[in-house]
DNA sequence: CCAAATTGGTTCATAAATTCACCACCACCA
DNA sequence: TGGTGGTGGTGAATTTATGAACCAATTTGG
């Protein structure tokens, strides 16, 4: 059986924020005695006491504090499903808002947006830097550029091509683990994306499986750097390496033909003009670079 | 009085994901009557169909794929918030988990890790690169770097001191502006953070009010990409200046000490040794470029 | 080809949650 | 000092939602 503290903690928000439980009530359109029974039950699911009661009203305790942000984030959310669906978002700006990868951002997609930039001044674009997949469908996205095997969500989706990874460190790195270095990668190091996990599963598809994985970021700038400062492999494409020489390819790595990249529309009724335009330009920028990113 | 969608968003992806009702009643520990009510509830409230009725069972309709991933995602903060407050993640892994702004990590944090990670071979540090306060919260986090008049979390808060900002553009963009510029700054653009309102909050406490926001984005990285190629001007830190000679600060702005840095220590009682080493450490040496950061 | 086991939809007695009126307490103020 | 309006807390009356049984229809499988 699944908890039912869903129902509970718009409740708790609201007291919370107003801190009465009468206003709460009035708020939540429910008696004060409605009210007063939700917040227990959370405490008593939680097992922690949420609120200080006292006869000017009820107060955070700590427990309650730590709850607050993740709450409110949470109520962000079920505000933007119901903004969503109710049509209400079809909207007002003129912007674009395009999501990216950090892996992409930077050294493809920057100069492509200053192009169109140059190209397009009256069409502005929300540019949106995450690796979070549900950060694209929380943030209101128009267009999203994307790095998977395939697409679930029912979008517009427009495949273009697969790119080229390769296993890169840099020679200092690979000067002090030449000796030390087994085919399989024992005594190798990953630079990690997000999990500290002793063996994530990424590193098993790799050339060395028995590599450990260290200093995780999911930023690919901050994984170039320490590539760049001999902590370690990185996996990435191979344009990477045209554009940083400092980026060697391990021995016993081969470069393969990784996972497609995918152009998605996900608001698909609105300024359709502009955002084909867009999507248009970067379609042609990315095929451009084709070559290096394939090669 | 608010709405009550909360209790009917888990039945829905209970629905969504079993594809029954009476599975997803089986798992939420209830009848398949209760669960169509619950459903259709939930279509009434948002007035869209969200599934389709076979006699195989519930099929999401493409307004209930719009709500999927944001269902999913408030989902996983409901069961975050119950694992938070029951303490169950006081965990398991060695890591130090770091959130640090964007607009500080690459220029200002790299290097320092890159020395913390030479000095404390044995410490891993997951480096998260966020501007979403939110995400600091919802990311399980241990220490975050944060800028901001105050902290309002209850988390054990180091202040360090108030970085200089100052409004920066490139020569180019200052020569095409130089005629039509006001003194409140009409015909000049920023480079705005998230919002394309049409007049962000921020802008009215600036050296120019009157400006335009364009191309907005949470990216500092690409904030200063188009400063450099003259698409508007930034406010940042001086110490931006220093690195990157492009920028040249605007006429008719001042530098001025702005909000506090502080470091925060999420996670009080885990790990405190390590903790407590690299907060140290990030003290030391954030206070050795103070002279940069204040000047 | 028909019985068994699905499916969603419906009904109504019953269980659960809400409301409402009232209580004790405290703060404020004339 | 006593009234007034606020607080949280409580229990009976009432409203609401639930669960179990059935239904028609479809799929499944022997």
């Amino acid at each position: 059986m699944l908890p039912k503290d869903w129902e509970q903690l718009p409740y708790f928000l609201s007291v919370a924020r107003l801190g009465t439980l009468r206003q709460a009530a009035d708020e939540m359109g429910a008696t004060h005695g409605t009210v007063k029974r939700q917040i227990e039950a959370l405490e008593v699911a939680y097992g922690v006491q949420l609120f200080r009661r006292t006869r000017q009203g009820l107060q955070l305790t700590d427990a309650g504090h730590n709850l607050i942000p993740i709450a409110e984030e949470a109520d962000r959310l079920v505000g933007a499903a119901r903004h969503r669906l109710q049509g209400l978002d079809r909207d007002e700006r003129g912007a674009i808002r395009f999501s990216v990868t950090g892996t992409m951002a930077y050294d493809i997609i920057a100069p492509i947006m200053v192009r169109f930039f140059t190209a397009y001044p009256d069409i502005d674009v929300q540019i949106q830097v995450t690796d979070r997949l549900e950060d694209i469908n929380k943030l209101e996205t128009d267009v999203s550029l994307r790095y998977a095997d395939c697409i679930r969500e029912n979008v517009v989706a427009r495949r273009l091509f697969n790119l080229t990874l390769n296993t890169y460190a840099s020679q200092t790195y690979l000067d002090q683990h030449r000796s030390s270095m087994s085919p399989t990668g024992k005594g190798l190091h990953w630079i990690g994306f997000d999990s500290l996990d002793p063996k994530p599963d990424w590193v098993k598809s790799t050339d060395f499986p028995d590599a450990d994985v260290r200093h995780a970021t999911t930023d690919h700038i901050y994984q170039l750097s320490l590539v760049r400062r001999g902590f370690g492999m990185i996996r990435t494409s191979v344009y990477f390496a045209h554009l940083y020489p400092e980026l060697v390819p391990v021995p016993g790595a081969v470069a393969r033909r990784d996972r497609p990249l995918w152009i998605l529309r996900h608001t698909e009724l609105r300024r359709t003009a502009r955002v084909r335009r867009f999507v248009d330009f970067l379609t042609d920028e990315l095929n451009a670079l084709k070559p290096l990113l394939v090669a």
